[in-house]
DNA sequence: AGCACGCCGACT
DNA sequence: GTCGGCGTGCTC
């Protein structure tokens, strides 16, 4: 038929192994509507089963094969533009997802669509014959007088019956109800659902120990959102449904809405004057900006020398030239005052992508950059597929933060996005840190990146003085003398400060001192970590949790000891030493709810406390004046990590956290207490020396051939058997083996593994893995894809998933 | 991963 | 005889 044509369509919840673009006709009906980018719902398999999917092709050619049709098209426009369609092969590619994964993922969570199944009787069925069981019977004589459709979830929940019960399927095979499969898109609320006690309380009924948790706690906070309620209670939502069902909870929908630049843009526009430093870097970037070739540089500037002004003055100047600009931060809750920064200055123009928006919010910014109304997005991670028009620049700040890699499918590092998104716009990428990434430096060193450096601190400030005080003389105290010393001191003089905790080492653990069994997770190989504000210990992997034991679940004994000192513990030591001292404890306990990082902040900001105590949180973008003092409580278990990036993150949160004391004009001063205090890191971290630290750092790296000297790829595989698993993980790297010997034989590899990693089994799942040292190319991507395929194909191993990793965040 | 086809055992 | 168990193989 002349005018006919094919599209390629990319498939939701298809595996790896089968994801491909499946040809399909167009109707001449929807043949204007079908562009790349746009949704459609499409037959598939045997069963013709309706699946979503989205046009990624349009085929030249006739068709010629029997091909099926597209059955709906879903949006009348595309979403996204050619460069974000090309980005989508790109994250297929480079990270070994499917396409329709990487097509979610460019898009804001919010304008998803989700298939569901609805029911209706069929009128003319007729019921009275023996076919229906009365189960049966009821279902369809119900819907038979509402004459609805009715959604297949909350039919079988109305009927209660599980989600997963096939007695709709049995009752469609008899034909006495109708199927429809419809896309909804899910709306956007922009309320949050609260749960609170009923006003009306009937007093005769029982409550299981559960239930009266639940109860206890509400009574006591009011009103609180499912999640909060859950971790405060240890029980799952199915406990609040009971409740809501009896009537003795009943939920409400809060508001949460809540402009992101709400009392922000308020702030008259500082002037800035950058420093002679300052401008000179501005002045080199910004020709690198107008000679609109593919470049990136590298913006490494020491704590506190004002990058930030840097971006804003560029980021102005972008605009001026009438392109657009992303900003990317590691994490907004932890850097108001950068969010502060560029709301007063760029006002209406800013989009702010905040973890914490409702998706209805986040559809609004999406849609007001798509629209080139608001041409600076400020975000995090995603915030890099953020659809800006005309894009000019892109800087990443701290751009050693491994919050930039997603650990999640498809496991795409926004620093290599980004990359690619300046070079197909000829855009100025600007990596900024204090202490870059090994890696980034070394290519800077290189000249593949361009270098622009900041020495001194701005306004002349000088650096902290650190001293590190050796622990092995007070090993019985958290607080040694001497930071004790400094802080009464600071307190004296009405000034703040600042106190570190490593998280890692300051977990704390439950354990038999009868038998020596420490409490782990039932579903996990991890120690459950008591945590205060539950009063609960938590398994930090799969969330389960369990009231703290008083008798040993190994030998019964009643002798559980709790060990490691928490952020608590130091803040109770804290206050018998300074009792008259206003102390905040920032960590995950003290910061569940939404916000609450930023209200203690700027509490402490406003001098409303004397002593700021947390973990990794306190160290990053925090910039106050009236800090004199920093203090780190301790640094070892970070150091004697065996990642090989272990030593990079101890030098860098150390550098950074120093960075925070004596920024004004008051000088600062930094303890570090350690069991160590030879470690070479420590003190090139107390000399604030990230040059030295650079050079014995990339010397190890060679040695290791450790990146940027390779690329990592890690293969995992994870299976509830863990025989099958580790066969699985022999059989795969046997094929890896004979494939790199045939086929990619120049491939230079180095192997490591399988081996079982140190957390063997998260979520009752066994886990394997192999690393292999090799080099990021297409070729090798190549290789690795078809091993993939292979072993999805294997109908062996169906019940052992695996999945491919390059680069990732830490390979522990 | 779903889903249908297909070939064997426990029932009306 | 048939209903339904789950082994195998395909999906434009």
């Amino acid at each position: 038929m002349p005018g006919m044509f094919t599209v390629g369509v990319a498939l939701e919840n298809a595996v790896y192994h089968m994801d491909k673009l499946y040809d399909y006709k167009v109707p001449l009906l929807l043949a204007e509507k079908a562009k790349v980018g746009v949704r459609v719902i499409v037959p598939f398999g045997n069963g013709n089963a309706k699946r979503q999917g989205v046009i990624l092709r349009i085929n030249c050619n006739q068709p010629t094969k029997k091909l099926k049709s597209i059955c709906e098209i879903k949006d009348d426009e595309p979403l996204v533009d050619d460069e974000m369609i090309k980005l989508v092969f790109w994250l297929k590619d480079r990270t070994f997802c499917t396409y329709f994964d990487a097509f979610r993922c460019i898009l804001p969570t919010g304008v998803n669509l989700k298939l569901s199944t609805y029911y209706g009787a069929d009128p003319s069925f007729e019921p009275n014959t023996e076919i229906l069981p009365n189960d049966e019977k009821e279902i369809y004589l119900s819907l038979l007088k509402t004459c609805k459709f009715v959604e297949k979830s909350k039919l079988l929940d109305a009927f209660g019956y599980k989600p997963d019960s096939i007695i709709l399927d049995k009752l469609y095979k008899k034909g006495a109800l109708l199927r429809n499969v419809d896309a909804k898109r899910s709306l956007s609320d922009k309320t949050q659902t609260l749960y609170k006690l009923s006003s009306v309380q009937d007093a005769n009924t029982v409550l299981t120990k559960k239930q009266q948790a639940v109860f206890d706690f509400l009574s006591d906070v009011g009103a609180s959102t499912a999640k909060e309620l859950c971790y405060f209670t240890g029980v799952t939502d199915a406990v609040i449904k009971t409740l809501v069902k009896k009537g003795i909870v009943e939920s409400i929908e809060d508001e949460v809405y809540r402009s992101p630049l709400q009392g922000k843009s308020l702030k008259p526009k500082p002037e800035i004057t950058l420093s002679r430093e300052q401008q000179e870097a501005f002045d080199s970037l910004y020709s690198q900006f107008e000679q609109g070739e593919k470049t990136v540089s590298l913006l490494y500037g020491i704590t506190g020398s004002g990058k930030t002004q840097v971006y804003i003055k560029l980021i102005e100047r972008v605009l001026a030239k009438g392109r657009s600009a992303i900003m990317m931060v590691p994490e907004i809750a932890l850097t108001p005052q950068i969010v502060d920064k560029f709301c007063s200055y760029f006002g209406d123009t800013i989009a702010v992508f905040h973890s914490a928006l409702s998706l209805g919010e986040r559809m609004d910014e999406w849609k007001r950059v798509k629209r080139g109304e608001a041409r600076v997005v400020i975000g995090t991670r995603s915030a890099v597929f953020a659809p800006v028009q005309d894009l000019g620049l892109i800087v990443i700040d701290e751009e050693q933060e491994h919050t930039y890699k997603s650990e999640q499918s498809p496991r795409y590092n926004a620093k290599e996005v980004a990359r690619f998104r300046c070079d197909e716009n000829n855009a100025l990428l600007v990596l900024g840190s204090a202490t870059p990434d090994v890696e980034s430096f070394a290519r800077a060193k290189s000249g593949i990146y361009t270098l622009n450096t900041i020495k001194n601190r701005y306004s002349g400030a000088a650096l902290p003085k650190v001293v590190t005080v050796d622990m092995a003389y007070e090993a019985d105290k958290t607080i040694s003398s001497e930071l004790a010393e400094a802080l009464k001191e600071t307190l004296t003089k009405k000034k703040q400060a600042i106190l570190l905790i490593n998280r890692r080492g300051y977990n704390t653990f439950a354990a038999c001192s009868a038998c020596k069994t420490v409490v782990t997770c039932p579903n996990c190989s991890i120690s459950l970590t008591y945590h205060h504000a539950n009063g609960r210990l938590m398994c930090h992997y799969c969330g389960y949790s369990q009231p703290i034991a008083d008798s040993c679940p190994s030998c019964g004994k009643r002798e559980i000891r709790y060990s490691g000192f928490g952020t608590q513990m130091i803040e109770d030591d804290l206050i018998k030493l300074f009792p008259e001292a206003r102390i905040l404890r920032m960590d995950q306990d003290t910061t569940m709810r939404k916000n609450s990082h930023e209200k203690a902040l700027s509490a402490f900001a406003a001098g409303e406390y004397d002593i700021l105590l947390g973990t990794q949180m306190v160290a990053k973008g925090i910039d106050f004046e009236n800090v004199t003092l920093v203090g780190v409580v301790s640094v070892d278990q970070q150091l004697y990590n065996d990642d090989f990036r272990s030593l990079e993150r101890t030098f860098s949160l150390l550098t950074q956290v120093v960075g925070r004391a004596g920024r004004g004009q008051n000088e600062g001063k930094a303890i570090i207490q350690t069991l160590t205090p030879e470690n070479d890191i420590i003190q090139l971290a107390a000399e604030q020396d990230y040059d030295e630290f650079y050079k014995t750092e990339i010397d190890i790296r060679r040695l290791m051939t450790y990146p940027p000297f390779c690329d990592l790829c890690v293969i995992n595989f994870s299976g509830a058997d863990e025989n099958k698993t580790r066969l699985a993980s022999k059989m795969f790297f046997n094929s890896f083996k004979e494939l790199a010997e045939t086929d990619y034989k120049n491939q230079k590899l180095i192997v490591l593994g399988p081996l079982q990693p140190r957390v063997a089994k998260i979520n009752n799942k066994f886990r394997y893995r192999m690393i292999v040292k090799c080099k990021n190319s297409a070729e090798f991507r190549r290789f690795i894809s078809t091993l993939l395929v292979n072993f999805g194909k294997d109908t062996k191993f169906s019940d052992v998933s695996i999945f491919a990793d390059i680069n990732p965040e830490s390979i522990l």
